[in-house]
RNA sequence: CUGGGUGUGGCGCAGUUUGGUAGCGCGCUUGAAUGGGGUUCAAGAGGCCGGAAGUUCAAAUCUUCUCACCCAGACCA
């Protein structure tokens, strides 16, 4: 390819709006551009390097004997009910109606194409298990795109299912499928990424994993025990918290603590006694059921973990009003706590606890001494809490991290959900007709390619491992109007490609210093210099972007030395 | 969806407070020089200032409405 007629525009200033350098350097680099709010188009590089991830995903896929098909992107709202999702899932999903009036949605998921591919065509036992898996455009309403390709509304995206008799198979082929993903973002040149127990969410099913690119601009929140080595996502980690010494209890009293609401105004009103002395409340409404007021218990310094609220309440929450209540805002507490229509929870961290200080349920009034067991009883308790850097690891003690992470692919033992709300049944070897157990497996493409650029850009501009990168080599003349460079120089470019080697080649009549910003700012790994001064040594100049390292090397041995450099590289 | 911010040639920005029908840098075109880290000089092309309505003799500048994008949050296989 010649740069000279490479569609896509290179600027010097980096776009105001892009605030992660992977946005921001795509953008400059001229590999991708954007049409609407989390919709873009990509330049001929961007789509060469989801070429090469796509590749190397479907080669991992193949290699679990998986069959690759494509679904389609639009489908029809029947297909949706099947497995209730039609209604469960909310904005996020495209629905419009074709010209015939019929409702349509925009795939942003496949689970109901994929089981209502294999549902007929699958009888027996004996034809499981097995692997379908497409590469293609997903459609997601996302409420807020951000960050380039890191989140956006449409996108490629490799989506597998598995299809199993036991649940013990799904589980050995899910260790398989685990390991597959470790080489897939190895392959690709990810190097701090990891794999995290999480939350199925909409998905259903029961254990899943989340891989995840340990950035600071990453969404999620991961929770990480630097001594074993567990991760979990911050929505369902755990930690223990450090136990406290028996006390006597003491006799309950009420205290006037005027307009201290707060947990820190409390504490410190009563003389800056220790917030995990306290029991705070913390209030929601169920969603789209104003009349319930969920009050959660917690202790003074810890954090409700919404997330894990929700799978106690089995309901979805919103920041209650309590304007219009008779809850008395900032001095609730579990002593005689009355109100109508009331979902109490109590977190774990409240139960058999001592000579605490609580909310009286009564304007500017608090108690102290409060003690579970005599002043208010807790039947049931929950782990509800957000865990803190510093917590104890549940398995092996060690002091807990808290890091953020981009999700990068995630994989799923989804069970029966579909297939049983589907009607797919095969044949057992007794001849029952039972509902195969499911997993699923997803990969962005897009994402994936802007976390590499995200973990591996530098100050000069992106820097692409060489598996995935666009061309191998950067092919500069220097003075390309001199005959000698012209010659040697489409020469090389000639002979790397007959060799296989991908080249960029930068023809164009400006400054070195020029085309080597652009080469840099576009990240390919290797750049090829041929310049008046180098023939005179018969040789050209090779550096390695991501070292910075170069050397003068003859003409002669130029094909092969690159030839060796990409294939070590690899 | 809530809160905040921004919309002026391809990109980055000034001009808006104190209305007088647009300006700078980069990029682009042409010519000349230069020739190893975004080189220099000269001459050009390109925008009616997100959109609509209004106030005014006059609006990029004031008013109202609207749209888009960005940030934080909510939401999010």
């Amino acid at each position: 390819m010649l740069i000279s007629k490479l569609v896509g525009e290179r600027t010097k200033t980096a776009p105001s709006d892009a605030v992660i350098k992977s946005h921001s350097l795509m953008i400059r680099a001229g590999y991708i551009k954007l049409v609407a709010n989390g919709i873009w188009s990509l330049a001929m590089p961007a789509k060469r390097i989801a070429r090469k991830i796509e590749n190397i995903i479907r080669e991992e896929m193949d290699a679990l004997e998986g069959q690759e098909c494509t679904f389609p992107v639009v489908m029809p709202r029947e297909l949706w009910e099947e497995s209730g999702r039609y209604t469960s899932i909310g904005d996020e999903m495209v629905r419009f109606k074709d010209r015939f009036g019929r409702d349509m949605v925009l795939g942003m998921t496949h689970e109901e194409a994929a089981v209502q591919f294999a549902r007929d065509a699958v009888n027996s036992y004996q034809q499981l298990p097995f692997m379908i898996y497409q590469i293609q455009t997903k459609f997601r309403d996302e409420g807020r795109p951000r960050g380039g390709l890191i989140r956006v509304r449409e996108f490629t995206m490799k989506d597998a299912y598995s299809f199993h008799m036991t649940k013990e198979d799904l589980e050995e082929y899910y260790e398989r499928a685990y390991h597959a993903y470790e080489r897939i973002f190895r392959r690709i040149g990810m190097k701090n990424f990891i794999a995290v127990k999480s939350d199925s969410g909409m998905m259903g099913g029961s254990i899943s994993h989340e891989f995840m690119l340990l950035t600071p601009i990453g969404e999620d929140t991961i929770v990480i025990c630097p001594k074993c080595g567990l991760c979990a996502n911050m929505e369902v980690a755990t930690s223990v918290l450090n136990g406290t010494e028996a006390e006597k209890p003491l006799s309950m009293e009420e205290v006037f603590t005027g307009s201290a609401k707060e947990i820190h105004e409390v504490t410190e009103y009563l003389g800056n006694i220790s917030a995990e002395r306290t029991i705070k409340a913390v209030c929601y409404n169920i969603r789209g059921d104003a009349e319930r007021t969920v009050v959660a218990f917690i202790r003074g310094d810890l954090e409700v973990n919404e997330a894990k609220l929700k799978k106690v309440l089995k309901a979805d929450i919103v920041p209650a009003n309590l304007s219009a209540g008779d809850l008395v805002a900032g001095n609730i507490g579990p002593v005689g706590l009355k109100g109508k229509n009331l979902v109490i929870v109590y977190d774990s961290s409240v139960k058999g606890t001592v000579n605490m200080v609580s909310g009286a349920n009564k304007a500017e009034y608090h108690l102290k001494n409060v003690t579970e067991g005599r002043d208010f009883t807790i039947s049931e308790s929950y782990d509800i809490r957000k865990v803190r850097p510093g917590d104890r690891c549940p398995v092996c003690g060690g002091e807990l991290t808290v890091e953020n992470g981009i999700e990068i692919g995630n994989i799923f033992q989804l069970g029966t959900k579909y297939t049983a709300a589907m009607g797919m049944t095969v044949l057992n070897a007794e001849g029952k007709a039972v509902n195969p157990i499911m997993g699923c497996y997803g990969i962005g493409v897009g994402r994936a390619m802007a976390s590499v650029a995200e973990e591996t850009a530098d100050e000069k501009g992106l820097n692409w491992p060489m598996a995935i990168a666009p061309w191998h080599v950067y092919l500069c003349a220097i003075r390309p109007d001199d005959e000698r460079v012209k010659e040697k120089a489409y020469a090389l470019y000639d002979e790397l490609q007959k060799q296989g080697i991908e080249v960029l080649m930068d023809d164009r009549a400006a400054s070195a210093g020029y085309k080597f910003a652009d080469c840099d700012l576009m990240g390919i790994p290797l750049r090829l210099v041929v310049s008046p001064r180098a023939i005179e040594n018969d040789a050209a100049e090779i550096k390695i972007r991501a070292t910075g390292e170069t050397f003068t090397c003859p003409y002669a041995e130029c094909v092969d030395r690159i030839k060796n450099i990409i294939e070590s590289s690899i």
